[in-house]
RNA sequence: CGGGGUAUGGCGCAGUCUGGUAGCGCACUCGCUUUGGGAGCGAGUGGUCGUAAGUUCGAAUCUUACUACCCCGACCA
């Protein structure tokens, strides 16, 4: 992509709405716009973000055995009065009317559709366990939307729900799909912690969140400095304790001491049990032929969420440090004098060429400005490797290449290939 | 929903107290010169000052109502 082409308006300045790091950063780089309170655009480097966090999802929920499928956002009351959530939620629940004055809402979580799904279709035991999965904008008209895409109204979210036949089963999928998500958040390369939780609203026996670690994150937990443990202040206050008063305390589980750290939830696992089949009569036939209700867990992750919680976690007082797994762009060639120096013209893009053709996701800065313009942007937007053709390749036939984190090296221009094939082959 | 705050061109702001018909920086357009840390000169484009009503000869400025947005709290991926 050429930058003189791409839609991607930088910001010098911090718009004065944003508070949080993340919501200006993905501001100034141009990746979100909002258009309203807790809804936005997202632009095109904002959605190759969104996209890549998406497919590392999806491919590991396909790799755990999950299927894909894709559920509406307006599901009609009825099924809703089923579980009595259409009375149970409140506004939250964002409720609508088509033209024959009926009701629906939009689809904050779908446990009331895909039971309806699977009832109407999964007769048997041996259809079990089955793990369903998709990807799609809910909406929760949220009392007070913030922080940009971290707490919007419409967010994406990947939502997936097992049916089971016994405990042992739920059990079983449960692990799973924990698994699963640690290697996701392991691929996305950020920093958690899984964090016993309230199971809330939903209902439901057992209950973990996801947690990414970051300074502005809205939630406390208190975790081991050297094992797995985790605990959430909401837990605790159901017991009575200041989260605050663990500090500098013995790990419970015998290992470490405890810190107390801030959380953005990315993630949250539960096992709902038989509540929801129960109240919709989702039921199959076990290996007797008896009638048995389905045990149910359901699995979200919140992919918007993410993308902001990536950059909590990833960034410095120059913009965004993209972990490489999710960077809109893996290389950033940066070209001084592109208009009128034929010789940095023809070099640019004979290596942008060349770096496509090897598989690399490449943004060409040809645009008609100076080294520090450049820099900036470069820079604010995050691009793990810069590649810089200026005066020293000119002069001596010399080119930068300058990591987002800080390491910095000179390359002989016919060299170039050579140490891209080495990245790419490891 | 309770408390606090903001609203003037795409972004950041001044002007409001003390009414006189809108200004600065950045961005944008054209030209020339520039190009290793957000370039220079010259010439331009863009705003009925959140909305409505009122006071006044005259309102961005005063009055009233409304709306939107942000922050703090109670809920959540």
């Amino acid at each position: 992509m050429l930058w003189s082409k791409i839609f991607l308006p930088t910001l010098k300045d911090t718009p004065q709405d944003a508070e949080v790091i993340s919501h200006q950063l993905m501001l100034r780089a141009g990746m979100i716009r909002k258009v309203t309170s807790g809804i936005y655009n997202w632009l095109p480097l904002g959605l190759r973000v969104l996209k890549k966090i998406e497919n590392i999802v999806r491919e590991e929920m396909d790799a755990s055995g999950a299927q894909e499928v894709l559920m509406p956002m307006v599901q009609p009351r009825e099924l809703w009065e089923e579980t009595q959530r259409w009375k149970k939620m409140g506004p939250e629940l964002l409720r609508i009317q088509d033209r024959h004055d009926r009701d629906f809402c939009l689809g904050p979580t779908h446990e009331e559709v895909i039971t309806d799904l699977v009832r109407n279709n999964v007769k048997s035991y041996k259809e079990l366990p089955l793990n369903l999965y998709q990807i799609q904008t809910k909406f929760r008209d949220e009392v007070r939307p913030r922080y940009g895409v971290m707490r919007g109204r419409e967010f994406l979210m990947k939502d997936s729900y097992s049916f089971n036949i016994n405990q042992d089963s739920l059990n079983e999928s449960y692990l799973l799909i924990k698994e699963t998500y640690k290697k996701i958040i392991d691929r996305l390369g950020l920093e958690y912690k899984i964090v016993k939780a309230d199971s809330g609203s939903i209902g439901g026996d057992a209950s973990e969140e996801f947690h990414v670690l970051a300074e502005n994150g809205e939630d406390t937990i208190a975790v081991s400095n050297s094992s797995e443990f985790a605990i959430n202040s909401e837990l605790l206050l159901t017991e009575g304790e200041d989260i605050n008063s663990l500090e500098g305390k013995p790990s419970p589980d015998g290992n470490g001491i405890i810190e107390v750290k801030k959380g953005i939830e990315i993630g949250h696992i539960f096992q709902l049990g038989k509540i929801y089949a129960e109240a919709m009569n989702a039921n199959v036939l076990d290996n007797e032929g008896k009638s048995q209700t389905l045990y149910m867990g359901c699995y979200g992750i919140g992919i918007s969420r993410l993308v902001a919680a990536a950059i909590e976690q990833n960034h410095d007082e120059k913009g965004i440090v993209w972990p490489e797994a999710i960077a809109p762009y893996e290389v950033n060639i940066i070209a001084i004098g592109f208009e009128k120096d034929d010789k940095i013209k023809k070099t640019a893009l004979n290596l942008y060429d060349k770096l496509l053709s090897m598989g690399y996701e490449v943004i060409l800065d040809d645009r008609n400005d100076g080294f520090g313009k450049k820099m900036k942007d470069a820079e604010l937007i995050g691009i793990p490797i810069n590649l810089i053709i200026g005066k020293q390749y000119t002069e001596n036939n010399e080119i930068e290449l300058r990591h987002r984190d800080g390491k910095s090296s000179i390359s002989m221009v016919e060299d170039i290939e050579t140490i891209f094939d080495h990245y790419k082959s490891k």
